[in-house]
RNA sequence: GGCGGCAUAGCCAAGUGGUAAGGCAGAGGUCUGCAAAACCUUUACCCCCAGUUCGAGUCUGGGUGCCGCCUCCA
């Protein structure tokens, strides 16, 4: 079996079939910096990680582009708002994107554009769609003509007659609504007010629109076809299709072979957003999160289906995470084992790989590929629990060593990795204890207890509970 | 008004027409000086109605309920 992935295009699974065999040109839609990222923005960044990972996986070579929006509207006012600047706004918030994708394991890209690293691209192609008709400038703005391109809606579905304008209920009665052609038509460019941020162009001093600077960049880093091009659900209309539209009226091909859109991250059933004012940042949630129980959370559900974000939830994905991470820790037990070979690595258990394989295959279904991580890792946790309590594991060495390197192989192809400078750090600089010295501590208490000596076990046991040890 | 999605155990969540994966939580048990930990066992007729079929959670039609998109959002 092989790779079918969802295409939002066709709105069906396809085989999955790349411009170049063996090669993956991959665009994902990133941040616009202006704020820490969201939750709803974590599961972009980490499920088309997996979806690299996977790919990579397979045997592709991935070339993984995701870009920075540093010229937005909303960035300008939290510049004014600071009294500082658009760049400072955006430097500070690349940076802590940086931070926080880090931690949640997420590969980092091979190239990170930028809008304002893009402005000749930028206005080369608003130059040809001019030339070709596709666009008109008005008063120093420039318009996209959604009329003149005959596919527009086709990513979406749907057509031009049939929309409402304004149905979302948030547009506002726009002073530049009179210069458009139709209501649909989006900016390109944007004629600069006084006092922002503005680049010289043949329409007079302004800045891009938000739609163009994907349309560009994709062009400048992959070429005029891309294999995958992706983000949130909520950018089918009207970013990509606008991306569509500007790219495909000038290059005359696809754009993208496979659209993939990732669902919604729900509050309390609701879509997150500003006016209800329930956005939840993913740099804060770390704070109490650990990043890998947040990366479980977010692939134990598919990835185009919402996912309602509760604290429960959260919570019992902490505990999944706990079984894993033991199971994949206990390679410090297996390895003290006679037989644990530290060199040669054994084949992966075929049975479980051949499942993940299947899973993810049939449009990246990462709670089935979990499941089969869960199954190894209970057996492997069962193993190390034995060893630990009772001083012996009935599973053979060979068998054992199999187990744990297919269960960390797939773990790793999910992201799914324990952090060296995760909480067992922390935990040991807040106790004062090195393992070591726990270990020593147990081993006196058992004694203790052994020679029935309950007042000096029990004492030990406290002094660990008062550590946080139990 | 247009387009689309979803409804499976206490919670989350898979599921190719043949008698329901997995996670979390819970319950019972073993062990133990007590407790914890650990280990073992255990928990569903799949929103409603009708139809197709030897057989439907899985297909068709009709309901009901929830959600998303319809120009600045992941």
């Amino acid at each position: 079996m092989s790779l079918i992935i969802y295409n939002t295009l066709t709105r069906r699974k396809e085989p999955f079939e790349t411009v170049e065999p063996g090669k993956v040109r991959m665009y994902v839609c990133g941040i616009t910096a202006y704020n820490y990222f969201h939750v709803g923005n974590a599961r972009v960044f980490v499920f088309f990680d997996v979806v690299r990972r996977y790919l990579m996986w397979c045997g592709y070579r991935v070339r993984y582009v995701q870009n920075f929006t540093d010229i937005d509207d909303k960035i300008l006012k939290r510049a004014m708002d600071e009294g500082s600047t658009m760049q400072e706004v955006a430097e500070r918030f690349i940076a802590a994107y940086f931070e926080d994708a880090d931690r949640l394991n997420v590969l980092r890209a091979d190239s990170y554009p930028r809008a304002t690293h893009t402005i000749d691209g930028i206005q080369r192609l608003i130059h040809e769609l001019e030339q070709q008709n596709y666009a008109y400038a008005a008063d120093g703005d420039v318009y996209y003509a959604v009329r003149q391109f005959a596919e527009y809606g086709k990513l979406s579905g749907r057509k031009l007659e049939e929309m409402q304008a304004g149905a979302s209920g948030r547009v506002e009665l726009e002073d530049d609504n009179d210069k458009k052609r139709n209501p649909f038509d989006f900016a390109l460019w944007k004629a600069a007010k006084p006092g922002e941020p503005a680049w010289e162009s043949p329409w007079g001093a302004g800045r891009p629109g938000w739609h163009i600077e994907c349309s560009a960049m994709v062009r400048q880093e992959l070429g005029d076809s891309v294999d995958i091009h992706a983000g949130g659900v909520d950018l089918t209309f009207p970013h990509h299709e606008n991306e569509i539209a500007q790219s495909e009226a000038v290059i005359g091909k696809p754009l993208a072979r496979y659209w993939m859109h990732n669902g919604f991250v729900n509050m309390d059933g609701e879509k997150m957003s500003k006016s209800i004012g329930n956005i939840r940042l993913t740099h804060d949630l770390l704070v109490t999160y650990d990043p890998m129980a947040f990366r479980l959370f977010l692939l134990q559900a598919h990835y185009r289906k919402p996912i309602d974000f509760t604290a429960e939830g959260l919570d019992a994905a902490e505990s999944g995470w706990r079984t894993l991470k033991d199971a994949l820790q206990y390679h410090a037990q297996f390895a003290k084992l006679p037989g644990w070979s530290i060199d040669a690595l054994p084949d992966l258990e075929s049975s479980s790989v051949d499942r993940f394989n299947q899973a993810m295959d049939d449009d990246f279904n990462t709670p089935i590929a979990l499941s089969v991580l869960f199954e190894l890792a209970k057996d492997l946790r069962r193993e190390g629990n034995q060893l630990i309590h009772q001083g012996n594991s009935d599973m053979p060495i060979e068998k054992l060593q199999q187990s744990w390197q297919t269960l960390k192989s797939l773990a790793n192809v999910l992201g799914l990795e324990i952090q060296p400078a995760s909480e067992e750090v922390a935990l040991e600089a807040a106790n004062g204890l090195t393992d070591a010295e726990i270990e020593v501590l147990i081993q006196q208490r058992q004694d203790a207890r052994k020679a029935k000596n309950f007042a000096e076990g029990d004492r030990i046991r406290n002094e660990l509970q008062e550590k946080g040890i139990t």
